[in-house]
RNA sequence: GGGCCGUUAGCUCAAGUGGUAGAGCAAUGGACUCUUAAUCCAUAGGUUGGAGGUUCGAGUCCUCCACGGCCCA
């Protein structure tokens, strides 16, 4: 590689230079037995008397944040996994080799061991007093600025690695969120469900209204798209005998990206026999209590300023009540498409003309009116079958569906509903749904054929919902955009950075 | 897809109405036995995102492109 620039190339040349002093430059046989944070919390107390006498070694491994050389003493700071730490390199404790060494060759950013007895500066803080170093990894690029950090947005996407190094908020952030998924996992293993995996290449993609990423096997010379939803297998799986299972796994949705969206995010999905969409939004407020209490402490949390409180019960709303009373449309123009569409156009909205479903339109109406008002958690309930073609018509208004989504600050973070499971209805439902191909692309365009055929076979009555874990995660570390609680979110491709 | 804003040293940021690019950190050399954004002295580091254009002269004005951010669809 060629890599320019100045710093870059002292570095290089160090490194040479240290090999050619007969050290080995990548060593892996420094087995630090000491975490920085540990240190700090169980000798906190301890005066540096009481550790003078004690005289214990310690070793601990990380890379130098900060460098201070002040004469015969080196104050720095390493961190590990954990936490930082202060380390003195004293030339009164080395032999002059060594101290000339860390001096000369240890940069900011390279990997160290250190072993030590532990002491306390005048300030108080904990200190490994260093007897033994060695370096493990040498960093050939130097860190972000030391004070300010990383800021740069693009680059902390693109550079992750660095953000984590640099930012604890971003190494704070993605702990949490494994922490949020493993609670929901152990809670629905705890409570009898079945983890599965189902496939994630899709020879018809459905589930969801959604474009979906086209990728082909050679082998079986056909196309295949990444799952927009695993709900049509999961359903599968409760028609063979499993009656509660779950799935947590990703999706992926050819969409642009925004602050909200990520072409592949996160999703739970869970089934359950014998249960209603009802069920359901018990379980779903007694999920999120005990998340917000094992993640937070507290029910009450604070988003982007707002405070959310997360005590169950959970306002309920039906959906065409949110539609009047929330989003200020007038009740009586509901059903004539020509003031809604005029009403709609007022408010800056357009309505798709070509679409037949009132449904749809009531659909981008409650997105545009009501969805940022819901605040507090709130489960919508009862939406237009048109827009609920897998879910069951509700007993006594069969146009609308015994499904609910929930909003919590303003984000749709769950769908849910009683499950579908005449094949007739299905069929019909389906059918009608095709008829619509041609103006709304995000319908799939072939009848899962073996999924009714499922269905045919028997789905006991069941209910389900999808859950989207990045907005949950969004939400609980106050991040305003998915990508900050993604990993490495899709950026477009740049070749020099 | 549209609008607005941004892109200057490795990083964080400066450069009234156009006059030939600076600082801090990081780096290099040196001083310093309690520093912690260490301090002090000295040195080096730039095709100002890219390509055109206007101008005697462009980081600055104009056009296009790339990438990002926010808002809208």
């Amino acid at each position: 590689m060629s890599e320019e620039h100045q710093v870059v190339k002292v570095r290089y040349d160090k490194l040479e230079t240290i090999e050619k002093m007969g050290i080995k430059s990548y060593p892996n046989d420094f087995r630090p037995k000491d975490k920085a944070k540990y240190l700090k919390e169980i000798y906190r107390d301890v005066s540096s008397e009481e550790l003078d006498k004690k005289d214990l070694e310690f070793s601990l491994a990380g890379r130098v944040m900060a460098k201070r050389e002040m004469g015969k003493l080196i104050f720095s700071h390493i961190q590990d996994e954990t936490d930082k730490i202060q380390i003195l390199v004293a030339k009164s404790e080395l032999p002059e080799e060594e101290f000339k060494f860390f001096r000369k060759y240890i940069d900011i950013g390279d990997i160290v061991g250190v072993k030590g007895k532990l002491i306390k500066t005048k300030t108080g803080e904990i200190t490994v007093l260093v007897r033994f170093f060695k370096l493990l990894t040498k960093a050939l690029r130097p860190l972000p600025e030391k004070y300010h950090g990383l800021r740069d947005t693009e680059l902390r996407y693109r550079m992750r690695y660095l953000d984590l190094i640099m930012n604890q908020k971003a190494r704070e952030i993605f702990r949490t969120r494994t922490q949020i998924i493993q609670y929901i996992r152990d809670y629905f293993i705890s409570e009898g469900f079945l983890e599965v995996e189902t496939p994630m290449m899709h020879p018809i993609a459905g589930g969801a209204a959604a474009k979906p990423f086209i990728t082909y096997h050679n082998a079986l010379g056909m196309n295949l798209y990444l799952r927009i939803a695993p709900e049509l297998y999961l359903k599968r799986l409760l028609v063979g005998g499993f009656e509660r299972v779950f799935e947590l796994n990703r999706n992926f949705r050819n969409e642009g990206v925004s602050s909200k969206h990520n072409p592949e995010f996160t999703m739970l999905e869970f089934y359950e026999a014998y249960a209603t969409y009802e069920d359901l939004m018990k379980r779903t407020e007694e999920l999120f209590f005990g998340l917000a209490l094992e993640i937070k402490g507290t029910p009450v949390i604070t988003y982007q300023g707002e405070e959310i409180n997360l005590t169950p019960p959970w306002k309920r709303i039906e959906f065409l009540n949110a539609l009047t009373s929330l989003g200020g449309v007038p009740a009586e123009i509901l059903k004539d498409r020509e003031k809604l569409f005029n009403f709609a156009k007022e408010k800056g909205i357009e309505l798709n003309l070509k679409d037949p479903r009132i449904g749809k339109w009531w659909t981008k109406l409650f997105e545009e009116l009501v969805e940022p008002k819901l605040i507090q958690p709130t489960f919508v309930i009862k939406f237009p079958v048109e827009v609920s073609p897998l879910a069951r018509r509700n007993d006594e208004n069969p146009d609308f569906a015994d499904r609910f989504e929930l909003y919590i600050a303003g984000k749709e973070v769950a769908n849910a509903f009683s499950e579908l499971n005449d094949p007739r209805d299905q069929r019909k439902r389906f059918e009608e749904q095709l008829k619509l191909r041609e103006i709304d692309e995000e319908i799939p365009p072939e009848i899962d054929e073996d999924f009714l055929r499922a269905l045919e076979y028997g789905m006991p009555p069941c209910a389900g919902e999808g859950i989207g874990i990045d907005r949950i995660v969004m939400i609980f570390t106050d991040s305003p955009s998915i990508r900050e609680v993604i990993l490495f979110p899709h950026l477009r491709r740049k070749e020099d950075l």
